[in-house]
DNA sequence: CTGAAAGCGCTTACAG
DNA sequence: CTGAAAGCGCTTACAG
């Protein structure tokens, strides 16, 4: 790589100081009385040289980056890429990069990433934590990094976060397909022990008990490492015997996903022979042949508003801001029972 | 922030020169003969100490920042987060962390993205580069500033590369289609001088002449920057009137979302009305009532190859690698002609 | 085997 | 209004 032009080699040309050079440059022209000659003389001059300033040396100088790192579970899962999308408009409105992750929900990996780009000196941190990492948003917090959760948070932490109510969520989908004469549902849930997780799987609890169906409390836990079986399983479970299940909430986008292809090939008919509702809003949500019902996050307004509070405390806030946003239920024909036997209750149709 | 621990931190406390614990830290010892007791002790304090490099400083000092840039397109299509998603993954092996930036095709905003990177003194980039931005790319390469295009290329230009074979790859679909018995066979490409769009439609129109189609070529050109409101305008010109089109070919993966939406909305019926080939696989081609035929890229293979391209680059290699990956077509439901009317000419039904 | 020192390219008090 | 100089935190010849 051939040399580039630094401040020194403008300096020289015109034989003033780099201290000159740095303050027209940086438009402290003005502030710092710079002459007006010289200053034109300098933009002048600069531009010829097609100078442009190395933003490692002005980190270093400066002990600020104008980056943010951007943790997520996977950034190819098109929840996360939408929020990178969002982060990334959102950054480059302030004069900010970002720099992502993947962590693959995986506590170790996680822990790597964020050394990395603590390392490299991000400004900030905007993460989707994964199970078990409580420990190293603490030492993020100790040493004073800038930091909000987004879609989950850490109950036993003093963080800054944005979050879904994801216990309303749960509940309003919860409650929807039991108006709509469903009685028997499940619900296909990751085993987590993260907060977002539990919130869902809650929601969906109380839903059922409020109306006099936890009896029917029915859910079944998949390993993220290990989805693609554990859905089959949990399918079968669902969907085989006598007790089986009439109507089924999908925790998450992936999981609402594989759960689909699951039932495409065991064959089940949808809404007649179970109800669906999904996570999140994504495009094969509107092909499948019954239209998916789904609970979709306003994720523009979470990245946006957790942005904001990324960029006050970066500027210097202390003040801890908590966030959590609504969603809103899509209703579709996947969740709408069959009117031939709706309000009635399920029996077993085998 | 609070203050951080440097490299003097560990020197001072040990009362020996920087230069050492420097050495010790990257694995110098042996090669810089540091005495085998000093060398433990500044390990071991440094850990005791969590002592953390910073890699600006680091990277000021080594002219490199084991950083890449990626300019996609939009990071939220998941033809490109899955590129990201494996371009990161490349990244860590080797301790790269990559950057990444939305072109949105538009080429002031690239050329924007390319500075801000460049400036931030990435080892390098992979680019899928926008319409009109030859001059951008070329002055990358002047300052010789390791770069490889992915998707596509810029013929005029001396650079790496990675794309498909697009030509062969529209070639391959439509003759499939025209195999299947369709005739009447129209394309939906966006409006854009871009190599790969050309080769698309290319490989289209050959095919429709080798097989005595040429008086039926019919391409229909959408803008990227208003594609809803362009393809309902190309889809009622294939579909309606008397001399309709009996199948489509899309030339992306947004094209094809977007064709399939409207094609419900006008109530057409696939492969009945009307047959149907995608670009690029993505969930949606599967869900939808009649499973959409695609031309699938081979993604991870060019990323990788696109990866190892510019690291060779940054190590030094002044090498022009150019590669062409071969496509695979998908053959489903959405292309298959009904058989009571296959091996007929199309006629108009209405 | 180890230390003193230069230097990467900036920014920013400080002095005049 | 302008310049000389320190310093951000590293790495790396150079000297001994």
């Amino acid at each position: 790589m051939e040399k580039r032009v630094s401040l020194k080699d403008i300096a020289t040309k015109l034989g003033v100081s780099t201290a000159l050079v740095s303050y027209v440059l940086n438009g402290k022209e003005k502030e710092k009385r710079v002459g007006t000659e010289i200053a034109e003389k300098i933009r002048k001059t600069a531009k010829e040289m097609n100078y442009m300033p190395n933003q490692i040396a002005r980190s270093l100088r400066k002990g600020s980056t104008n980056t943010i790192g951007l943790i997520v579970t996977d950034i190819a899962n098109p929840f996360f890429s939408s929020m990178a999308r969002i982060a990334e408009d959102e950054a480059a409105k302030l004069g900010y990069t970002v720099m992502f992750c993947s962590s693959d929900e995986d506590c170790y990996k996680s822990s790597l990433e964020i050394d990395t780009l603590v390392n490299r000196r991000v400004d900030g941190l905007i993460i989707v934590p994964a199970e078990g990492c409580t420990e190293q948003i603490e030492t993020l917090i100790r040493k004073k990094i800038p930091v909000v959760l987004i879609d989950r948070y850490i109950p036993e932490l003093a963080t800054n976060y944005v979050v879904l109510d994801n216990y309303s969520a749960a509940f309003e989908a919860t409650t929807h397909l039991i108006q709509q004469g469903y009685s028997k549902i499940g619900m296909i849930a990751y085993q987590s022990s993260l907060i977002h997780m539990k919130e869902r799987v809650r929601g969906y609890k109380e839903a059922m008990e409020k109306n006099n169906l936890g009896k029917n409390i029915w859910v079944e836990k998949v390993q993220y490492k290990n989805t693609q079986i554990d859905m089959e399983k949990a399918i079968d479970n669902f969907c085989m015997g006598n007790n089986k299940a009439s109507a089924l909430l999908f925790a998450t986008n992936m999981l609402s996903i594989r759960g689909l292809y699951t039932i495409n090939k065991k064959n089940l008919k949808v809404p007649e022979d179970i109800g669906i509702i999904g996570f999140d809003g994504i495009e094969a949500f509107d092909f499948f042949y019954s239209p998916v019902t789904y609970i979709k996050q306003p994720v523009d307004e979470m990245v946006k508003e957790a942005f904001n509070i990324l960029i006050a405390q970066i500027k210097g806030s202390e003040k801890r801001v908590r966030i959590t946003l609504n969603h809103k239920l899509i209703q579709r024909q996947s969740s709408m029972k069959p009117t031939s036997i709706a309000n009635t209750t399920d029996s077993p149709v085998g």
